[in-house]
DNA sequence: CTCAATTTGCG
DNA sequence: TGCGCAAATTGAGA
């Protein structure tokens, strides 16, 4: 008899799945009308009714437990005890999931005093010698015990259920390098911290596998354990009586004494009326249409009508589906003529679009596709006109439409950066969490990490659609100041870093290739030396492992201290040099520093594309004073302060068909803002007499000619100018610069002597901070501050340096961003080839073309000083070159 | 696997 | 007891 042949029992372990599903969907986004959270019951469902599809049993059974007492707990009563209450959302769902199971005739199994494990194993086991193909699905790692040749486990992959790994015989032997009946005693030895279950010390999966394949069983390798050398060997002896218990415990019961056998699971017809009754409750209205599919029922009938009788005002409209003329029409009529925004968003797979979805207040329309189709015109001039449109992300679905050879114009609104501007915080906002903060409506997402096909994610048309609605809320949101930003900055930016994000960059892997083996002979040198210098092999990545040999090996002074002891960085490893010498400080900071450039040059390398290029993402919306980052890889942090980290930027070179690289940066970029900002007039002087700011300021400061000042006196003053825009204290100042905090204060004195109106300027800040609750970059950014009147003092401290330093930053980001949006537009109109390709915060790196770099150094120039007129000139540094670092200045 | 914490690279 | 970021790594917890 083949498998096809033969009848297929299904057995699932309906506590843990479903306790997976609560886990894996959020709680709030699942309620019935009466507030019953239903995550887990929906999870749970959705996740059968693939299996039902899927492996179409022919017999099925889900086993719960009763308590969370069994036999195991009068055995062993810290059995599970480490498990915490259960949580109270969860609490009510399991009987509602039993009746919903009833309903689609599902026979559901607990027994007194026993687990759902020892249930499935039973019935396991009965349907192996029955003659079944037995499927068994569990979240517990015990059940692996049950797999034989006629018995796979369906195990629940990542956290939550979003796959279920299937374990046949060969799996588990691949997986765990022993037989399924072997797990037991690996785990048994091991120990299952989930149940409370302690192993022998020192013993991981890996050397319980070693044992168990030597000596067979648990058995073998404790009849033996005289053999066992060393440590381990030692704890093993001591600590068998662990392994037995454990071995007890997790051996499930396959005699359990049911009221039904294999025979009487198959299943029985899905209750319809019931069916919907349940789920009408649950408001389930997909996973109703998907069970009442596998029923074989007509959903056309009035039912789905009624569900959806329920929900709000603003109901989604129904989508159409056309193309071309009919199309073109439609886009006409209801934008009236291009005139009034549409909801846009691009379906895509892989980078490449598959569809579009578009949205009218009341009509949403969703376009199919295909490379090469003639039929979609009409919306192509429409993507390329000005005509209006609404989007969440636009930049991501700008580049998908040119990688498919399509062109945007019109991106009109942008709610992931709307949002941000109201809110700038870490993380942009999802449309789905948008629609549902802002409207208190669900959308369904299509999130790889949720349950198994879940329920289907809305379409592009649907998502279109609320774009549009979250849009004119937030329209409503944003004041005067954040509009313009989005209209004059960051809406016009959103294609010039499209581009920048498509060039990418050439990177030379050679260089890179050396730098690797340099570094990795250089980290491997300094380990062997540092692990010399204190008698034994330690993790130097471990920061733990790094506190014990110096505190407690090495008795070291006691450095700052952190949340898991005390500080191993750089500063406090200097400091220690200084108090305690030793050879392996040195070796640690050597090692550390190689270890950190080869990561460094690793992420840039894997990130190479075949046409030898690198293409970072820039993240528009995500930072709170409104500066770009750069991610995967990040070329914002490239080293560039050492002699190697030099080296690393010549492998960044212009391409082949270009002529040359051009580095464009501001100087002082920071200090001149906050010179035009205080309106400090030594300050203002400072810039305007040109030459080197930090010595003018000195001999101010000092009271000395400007060719007096030292180089000591030059860097003191560099480095308290830097840090008056961060809020430096005069200890921290004494800490950079290692001098006494009376001299540091001392300095800070007369600095602010000198130029008294940046104090000034600095403590109006937050001030004003404190009474409006946000800041303000001359442009009108905004940036909300809560905790200016904490009566925490760190978060109070904190954030006045956040709000002392906000605007400063953020008028920088401003300004550099104007710069780009208008070198881009020269560049593209006077139809030159040379191209913007890196953002630095306040340097930009470009490609010239042949013949092109007067021009385009002309362009760049003026631009960057034009970007913003301040009571200071802008000063931009050029230079250029055949690599990123030749090209420095 | 996920998350927090630590460390370090850049501006 | 200096602002803003991204990333790698470790180790704890599920």
């Amino acid at each position: 008899m083949s498998d096809i042949e033969k009848p297929t029992l299904l057995i699932i372990d309906g506590h843990s799945l479903a306790f997976r599903a609560f886990y894996a969907l959020p709680v709030d986004s699942f309620q019935n009308r009466e507030g019953q959270h239903t995550n887990a019951i929906h999870g749970f469902l959705s996740m059968l009714i693939v299996l039902l599809q899927n492996e179409k049993p022919t017999h099925l059974a889900v086993a719960f437990d009763i308590s969370r007492y069994s036999f195991r707990t009068r055995e062993y009563p810290e059995y599970k005890g480490t498990r915490g209450e259960t949580p109270s959302e969860f609490v009510g769902q399991i009987p509602l999931l039993e009746e919903a199971l009833k309903a689609m005739g599902i026979v559901t199994i607990s027994k007194e005093d026993f687990e759902a494990d020892d249930i499935l194993a039973t019935l396991a086991s009965q349907g192996a010698a029955e003659g079944y193909r037995v499927l068994v699905v569990s979240g517990d790692r015990d059940a692996i015990q049950m797999v034989t040749p006629n018995v796979t486990l369906l195990y629940p992959n990542a956290r939550g259920v979003s796959e279920l790994k299937r374990y046949d015989r060969d799996a588990v032997v691949e997986r765990y390098g022993i037989e399924p009946e072997q797990y037991p005693d690996v785990a048994a030895l091991v120990g299952e911290t989930s149940d409370n279950l302690i192993g022998i010390d020192k013993v991981g999966e890996k050397t319980a596998v070693k044992w168990i394949t030597a000596y067979g069983s648990l058995e073998g390798v404790l009849a033996h354990a005289d053999e066992i050398k060393g440590v381990v060997g030692e704890k093993l002896r001591e600590q068998k009586d662990r392994a037995v218990r454990n071995r007890k415990l997790n051996h499930l019961l396959t005699d359990v004494d049911l009221p039904v056998g294999p025979k009487q699971l198959l299943r029985a017809p899905i209750n319809v009326p019931a069916v919907r009754e349940v789920f009408d409750k649950l408001q389930f209205k997909t996973l109703l249409d998907r069970v009442l599919k596998i029923a074989g029922a007509d959903n056309a009938d009035g039912t789905a009508e009624e569900l959806t009788a329920s929900a709000p005002a603003n109901s989604i409209p129904v989508i159409h589906t056309m193309v071309d003329e009919e199309l073109g029409k439609w886009i006409a009529t209801v934008s009236k003529a291009g005139t009034l925004p549409l909801g846009f968003q691009v379906e895509s797979v892989g980078g490449t679009v598959t569809g579009f979805g578009l949205a009218s207040r009341n009509e949403t329309v969703f376009v199919p596709w295909a490379p090469g189709r003639p039929d979609y015109t009409a919306l192509e001039s429409w993507l390329a006109s000005d005509a209006p449109k609404h989007m969440h992300g636009s930049k991501a679905q700008l580049k998908i439409l040119r990688n498919s050879g399509l062109e945007l114009e019109g991106i009109a609104f942008d709610t992931m950066l709307a949002a941000w501007l109201i809110k700038p915080g870490s993380k942009p906002e999802s449309l789905e969490l948008q629609v549902y903060d802002h409207l208190g409506e669900t959308l369904q997402q299509s999130d790889p990490n949720q349950l198994v096909p879940e329920t289907e994610a809305a379409s592009p048309a649907t998502e279109a659609w609320y774009v549009l609605r979250v849009a004119e809320y937030l329209a409503g949101k944003l004041e005067t100041g954040s509009q313009s930003v989005l209209d004059t900055i960051e809406l016009p930016l959103v294609p010039v870093l499209a581009t920048m994000e498509r060039t990418g960059i050439t990177i030379n892997r050679g260089i890179l290739g050396e730098l690797t083996a340099e570094l990795g002979a250089k980290a491997a040198d300094a380990a062997a030396k540092a692990y010399a210098e204190i008698g034994r092999e330690i993790n130097l990545g471990s920061p733990k492992q790094l506190q014990e040999v110096l505190f407690d090996q090495l008795g070291m002074p006691k450095t700052r201290s952190n949340k898991t002891g005390f500080s191993t960085d750089a500063a406090s490893l200097a400091d220690l040099q200084e108090q305690a010498p030793h050879p392996f400080l040195d070796l640690l900071l050597q090692h550390r520093d190689a270890t950190k450039l080869m990561q460094i040059i690793t992420g840039i390398d894997k990130a190479v594309d075949p046409g030898g290029r690198v293409h970072t993402t820039y993240e528009q919306a995500g930072s709170s004073t409104g500066r770009i980052a750069s991610n995967e890889p990040n070329l914002q942090n490239v080293p560039v302060k050492t002699e190697v980290g030099r080296r690393i930027r010549s492998a960044f070179e212009s391409g082949s068909e270009f002529e040359t690289l051009l580095t464009a940066d501001y100087s002082q970029i920071e200090m001149r803002i906050m010179a035009h900002l205080s309106g400090d007039e030594g300050l203002i002087l400072s810039f305007n007499e040109g030459e080197d700011l930090h010595r003018f300021v000195g001999s101010r400061i000092f009271g000395v000619d400007p060719a007096e000042v030292t180089p000591v006196m030059r860097t003191k003053v560099k480095a308290m100018s830097y840090g008056l825009a961060y809020g430096l204290s005069a200890f921290g100042l004494s800490k950079q610069l290692r001098i006494e905090t009376s001299e540091a204060k001392e300095l800070m004195t007369d600095y602010f002597a000198r130029f008294g109106a940046v104090r000034e300027y600095l403590q109006n800040v937050v001030v004003q901070a404190r009474a409006d609750g946000y800041t303000t970059t001359i442009y009108g950014r905004r940036r909300p501050f809560g905790d200016l009147s904490s009566s925490n003092r760190v978060l109070r401290e904190n954030a006045a340096r956040q709000a002392l330093n906000s605007p400063i930053q953020g008028t920088a980001a401003d300004i550099l961003k104007l710069a780009m949006i208008r070198i881009d537009a020269d560049l593209t109109q006077q139809n030159l080839q040379s191209r913007m390709l890196l953002q630095v915060h306040d340097e930009l790196v470009f490609e010239v073309a042949a013949g092109e770099l007067d021009t385009v150094t002309d362009i760049v120039s003026s631009r960057m000083a034009g970007a913003a007129d301040l009571r200071v000139p802008l000063d931009v540094q050029i230079g250029t070159g055949p690599n990123w670092d030749a090209a420095a200045h």
